[in-house]
DNA sequence: TTCACGTTTTACAATATTTTAACATTTCAT
DNA sequence: ATGAAATGTTAAAATATTGTAAAACGTGAA
């Protein structure tokens, strides 16, 4: 099922604008100021986040920034009555996605969405780069400087993960949760010996570190 | 017939890509800048845009804006000497379906052609062509070097499926579930199989090869 | 019916990955 | 500084996955 983040101050827009998308068969979370948006979106895994840009306790610039810091790859669609050209700018240097004007018809407005989640799905969730690694999760392959890096599944995932939230920190339990089987009975130690394997393996990487956060799990930080 | 629009200022890159692409069962118009482009793709009905991004009058980019203004749906497929980054990043932002480097090898190029077609979900080409392997999915037939190579339905549909999205590893459920009877009670290894059968039949095939992707499931690889 | 042919299962060998376990080293609180 | 706890490291052991050949199965044509 595909979430979306519907952040917007008039109650009666945000609404309109979830049932709308309700319709066409995604699941929509309303927030009705920045804040609670960033919250929300702290929360739940979302696909695509749609923002005003003028709310109260935290507007949309904000909240872009503010979700940049965690998540480059979420697509940000930004809604609002402000036509001017610094606005659209500043939008699109926060790496927002979109920018509609209001009023908007709502025809427009979903293939809008559906042209971003298409996107999405196509190019920016499924390859990742940083520094001189490329990652495909389509392929399952990764690449530094042009050669293949041969990554088992299990390093694949856990590396793209790190690299998809860098400087968010996972504890070896959440991981276990994520990427072992429900009744694995293996110990927690064992994230620590894959923690070597790609700390090794991604030695030639010049983007990023793993580092170890002592006494509660692990990040990859870029540098 | 399927229209293709190629915009090119390099008259000897533009013929030859037209001339591939003919050759594929496509039709195709010529342009040499972006402003004939633009006239031309106003004419008529192009299910796909071909362009280079440097070129006299309009460039490709403001090529692109151009054709988002009046139409959001038509797949655009940037191709440039450019592998800069900041001009892909502005390349994906403005809806561009994919973006090709030169040189590159034209059988990879027709590939990446079928494939945006697919997405856009204009039905593509019936034939398909790596290396000395021609595929036609009208008749279900395959020949390597003019030769007939005999495989059946399923090897048939698994090989086109591979060659279809290059590089894309298939899990063995994905396999099933697109090629196997939904009540099928065949197991998972039965894909393995078949595996073994298409890595023995087209071993005499000079442009690819089958790949295991272990723990997840397989992957042709052109080379 | 039998035969031919494609499909599926099975069994075992060959590989690759994952986990454990042991010991080394580092970190942190006192 | 010191010791307990946490983490690093490594290789062997345990598991899991894949390759492959042969047999079993199913189906339609002769």
């Amino acid at each position: 099922m595909v979430k979306i983040l519907v952040v917007e101050d008039d109650r009666a827009i945000n609404g309109l604008i979830c049932s709308c998308l309700r319709d066409e068969g995604y699941e929509t979370t309303a927030c009705y100021d920045g804040e609670a948006g960033l919250n929300a979106f702290a929360e739940g895994s979302y696909a695509l986040v749609i923002s005003d840009i003028m709310m109260p306790n935290m507007d949309g610039f904000a909240l872009a920034e503010e979700i940049r810091a965690v998540n480059q790859q979420v697509p940000i669609l930004f809604m609002t009555a402000k036509d001017d050209k610094p606005s659209k700018l500043y939008a699109y240097k926060l790496g927002v996605d979109d920018y509609v004007v209001k009023p908007f018809d709502t025809d427009v407005f979903m293939l809008k969405v559906a042209a971003v989640l298409r996107r999405a799905g196509i190019e920016a969730t499924k390859t990742l780069t940083v520094g001189n690694l490329t990652m495909n999760s389509d392929e399952h392959t990764a690449y530094v400087d042009g050669e293949e890096l041969p990554l088992t599944v299990r390093e694949f995932d856990l590396l793209f993960k790190f690299l998809s939230y860098p400087k968010k920190t996972f504890t070896r339990s959440a991981l276990m949760e994520e990427f072992w089987d429900y009744d694995s009975s293996a110990t927690s130690r064992t994230v620590d010996v894959y923690m070597a394997k790609l700390r090794d393996k991604t030695s030639v990487c010049d983007g990023f570190e793993i580092l170890t956060v002592h006494g509660l799990g692990y990040k990859a930080v870029l540098k």
